[in-house]
DNA sequence: GCGATCGTTTGGATCGGTTCAAATCTATGC
DNA sequence: GCATAGATTTGAACCGATCCAAACGATCGC
């Protein structure tokens, strides 16, 4: 069924026998012409099978599509798939539709697309999702001249308009949490440091890493356990990728002589494996092991025992981010959102 | 930091010294123009602050958005959250990234909104996720002109462009196969079928639902089990809507003097719930007590234990869906595509 | 030296609307 | 009866590109 020589205003506006202007108040602005005209103008429009004011030319004018691009570089079902994602996506949304923006889904496996398809979005603005390879979007983004903002983004390259936490300051909550419970032997279970790595760490490769978020959660419980006087180079840092990984590292901490009492986790997802593991092996959370997370998705509060860990406000990440874009008054540069401590049932004092 | 006064395509070309038309060609078609003088355009583009063609500039020009909107009577933050709703996104982006076509999200809480949202949303066709309040957002959207379908109406009628699946023989597959396996006494756990009810049905009731999905799996449900000698009479049929419903309908089914043997749930979701019921009150499943689901969502494989259901073919749907779309060849009328059944470990043989 | 050919460039039409100043119509006041 | 304010309507300009037929310029063959 081939759509049929589209009919456009001009027509209908011959048709009723006024002029363009007149069809097109009709449409837009109905309250300036005459009911008589107006009903007369609809009546032909209807008849002759007028879909509307087509959008692509009221936006021409108008400049303004309404509506903002989400982007990533990730097949698009991420934005589906990944808990993290979803969740932020779920807070984009909410704050889209109470002021009424659509939103536009960008994605791409290859850079190839990628670049197309952040060229020819129907956007006022982006909201870029960046875990990793954020740079390369970040500089497609910008020759669009487009306002965006970047979350999450695990560089930091101060001349980005990025909207984060602040990872030192909640990797010190968790750690402090720890220690003021009374632990004092720690492992850390990390996310990922750099381009695919995995196992333990030295100090300089915690430094050195290629993902800001990652190194700054473990500088953050480094400094807050110094604090209590615990060593950093007491703490081991695992780097993993997928759950295998996850497993491998806790695996490798529990094998030690003296293994810690306290987990500090750089992600809830590492955490909810890990605590699988454990019960596995017949330790018990919270009380031969304490365990905080970090992000605050929805499964660590389902988790047995539900989990403590450090919760992103993604609701008010978001709400900032779609505002900027929206205003077009993006942060300079880096803005940080402060995170909270949920404390549940996974820590406790260690024992004796 | 208002946008300075944009830069366009004209004067870029004024400013180079070259005709619109070569500017124009200059980006869109590059190897039509002299390299020195695209050199040269490239460059006064880029010194001028240029951003490119604009979207909406050449849009008017093409037609094609290269986007398909996913609308739903919800707000938007369903496409994310509901697990059926994620799932079929997630499958039909898949789709989407594998033809380079971009994705907008409709929705809408409040009719209003609606109205604006489908008519001024920048897509080539829509594909509507309508559980119910379905026709009003057709009609919406038939007068966009544009191509669309369907998924999922709860209503049938039959000049709604629609893919679906067959409900009647979903159920007919889950009724059969525990039928075969020896089960008698059975009880129906359903989903909705009027606005808001709750409890038990009656025949009428079932036959006059305002949401066929409901009813044509009950008619799925009793046309087989007859088959089987099983009289309609004996297999109650409850509506739920909530958790607490989904409870209380499953206590009721127990509370009778000959409990089933055998559960037929009309959602996974519903039969989740009622095996988590099932476990509190210390039946075992599947040795005390049989149970199918319906849709194949992800959870259901991982429920202990894994539960036998009907899936629907999510990923099949969205391709149909979106080619319809893409080619502007929508079905004229209902099209649906074969359901499995997926035997777990939530059935066997009824004791005895 | 001249016409044919090929590769570039040009200018104007077009896409489908919105907008606004000016023109036209209507009703009112005196 | 006529000027005047207010309500409608008109027509042309414009939004920012793409497209294409025609014009142009250089090279080539004879």
């Amino acid at each position: 069924m081939a759509t049929k020589a589209t009919v456009k205003l001009a027509d209908v506006a011959r048709e009723a026998g006024v002029s363009k202007g007149t069809a097109s108040n009709v449409f837009s602005r109905p309250e300036v012409v005459r009911d008589e005209v107006r009903e007369h103008v609809l009546a032909t429009a209807k008849a002759m099978g007028y879909g509307g004011p087509s959008v692509q030319g009221r936006l021409l004018r108008a400049g303004k599509v309404n509506a903002i691009g989400v982007a990533a570089v990730e097949p698009m079902a991420y934005f589906f798939e990944d808990p993290w994602a979803r969740a932020l996506m779920a807070e984009i949304s909410a704050v889209c539709d109470a002021s009424g923006t659509g939103m536009a889904l960008v994605s791409a496996k290859n850079q190839q697309k990628l670049v197309w398809n952040i060229q020819s979005a129907l956007v006022d603005g982006f909201i870029l999702l960046c875990v990793e390879g954020g740079e390369k979007l970040v500089e497609l983004t910008r020759e669009r001249h487009l306002p965006f903002v970047a979350l999450a983004l695990g560089v930091d390259d101060k001349s980005i308009p990025t909207i984060g936490i602040d990872n030192i300051a909640g990797a010190s909550m968790a750690a402090r949490h720890l220690a003021e419970l009374g632990h004092r032997r720690f492992a850390v279970l990390g996310t990922e440091f750099s381009e695919g790595g995995a196992g333990l760490l030295t100090d300089g490769q915690v430094r050195g890493a290629t993902f800001s978020t990652s190194r700054d959660r473990a500088i953050g419980y480094w400094r807050t356990l110094a604090e209590f006087g615990v060593a950093p180079e007491s703490v081991p840092v695992y780097e993993t990728q997928d759950v295998a990984s996850i497993r491998t590292a806790i695996a490798a901490i529990f094998a030690a002589a003296e293994p810690p009492t306290a987990i500090l986790a750089m992600s809830d997802r590492v955490a909810l494996v890990a605590m699988e593991w454990l019960a596995e092996h017949g330790l018990r959370v919270p009380e031969d092991v304490s365990i905080v997370g970090f992000d605050g998705v929805k499964e660590a509060e389902l988790s047995e025992p539900p989990l403590t860990t450090i919760v992103q406000p993604l609701a008010e990440i978001a709400r900032q981010a779609v505002q900027a874009i929206l205003q077009d008054d993006v942060p300079a540069q880096r803005r940080s959102i402060p995170l909270t401590l949920a404390v549940r049932a996974s820590t406790a004092a260690p024992r004796g």
